[in-house]
DNA sequence: CCGGTGATGCCCT
DNA sequence: GGGCATCACCGGT
């Protein structure tokens, strides 16, 4: 399969409108010769003054990235041992993002299996810790310009596929859970747990 | 298949 | 010291 660059502008667009347009697009990660693939099939969204945000109560060190430019990756610790990764969205010092919950593994699947010490195909990328887990993301990763060429870690997109989006409220937040800013892929059998 | 729960470390107040 | 944008595992059904 051929992939290519996103439009330029591709993160400079509203957080929801970027976190529906993820859909569909391929997250790379390049490790040497080998190159990580994964179809993005379910993302939520964290706009300002969204209680559920990281950048809810203003720029902190642990959230700094997400006022970086658009497509800035923002890495965050979670729970004493996992990662999840986001990309910055919207415009420079606002502090919004998108979270890629789920993807479905197209290439690099054993180094996945290796990373994430499973071997069920079907549990290696369903969940946000999981999708760093298999691809090997973690602090390092943090405040990585996904635009640049020269980025280990970037978004591309394929050929053009059809499928249709759900939008549903999102999982694992106790504040603003009434939202319905998280998107997946309808059908798709890679999407997170409810 | 389902729900409940413990793991585990760091950031922020 | 509280609270995580989670996951694996366990036991019941």
């Amino acid at each position: 399969m051929e992939l290519k660059e996103v439009d330029k502008k591709f993160f400079e667009k509203s957080t929801i409108q970027v976190a529906k347009g993820l859909l569909g697009k391929y997250l790379v990660k390049e490790i040497g010769r080998n190159l990580i693939v994964g179809r993005i099939v379910e993302t939520e969204a964290y706009l300002k003054d969204d209680p559920a945000s990281h950048s809810y109560k203003g720029k902190t060190r642990r959230n700094a990235q997400m006022f970086n430019i658009p497509g800035m990756s923002y890495v965050y610790f979670t729970y004493g041992m996992y990662h999840c990764l986001n990309l910055v969205t919207n415009k420079k010092d606002v502090g919004e993002a998108v979270l890629i919950r789920a993807v479905e593994p197209i290439s690099g699947i054993c180094f996945m299996k290796r990373h994430r010490k499973k071997k069920d195909e079907k549990n290696l990328t369903n969940g946000p810790a999981k999708v760093c887990q298999a691809f090997n993301i973690t602090k390092e990763d943090n405040a990585i310009n996904m635009k640049s060429k020269f980025s280990p870690i970037r978004i591309m997109k394929g050929e053009k596929d059809k499928f249709s989006i759900v939008s549903t409220t999102r999982i694992g937040i106790s504040k603003g859970k009434e939202k319905p800013h998280r998107f997946y892929i309808k059908d798709n059998r890679f999407i997170s747990k409810k």
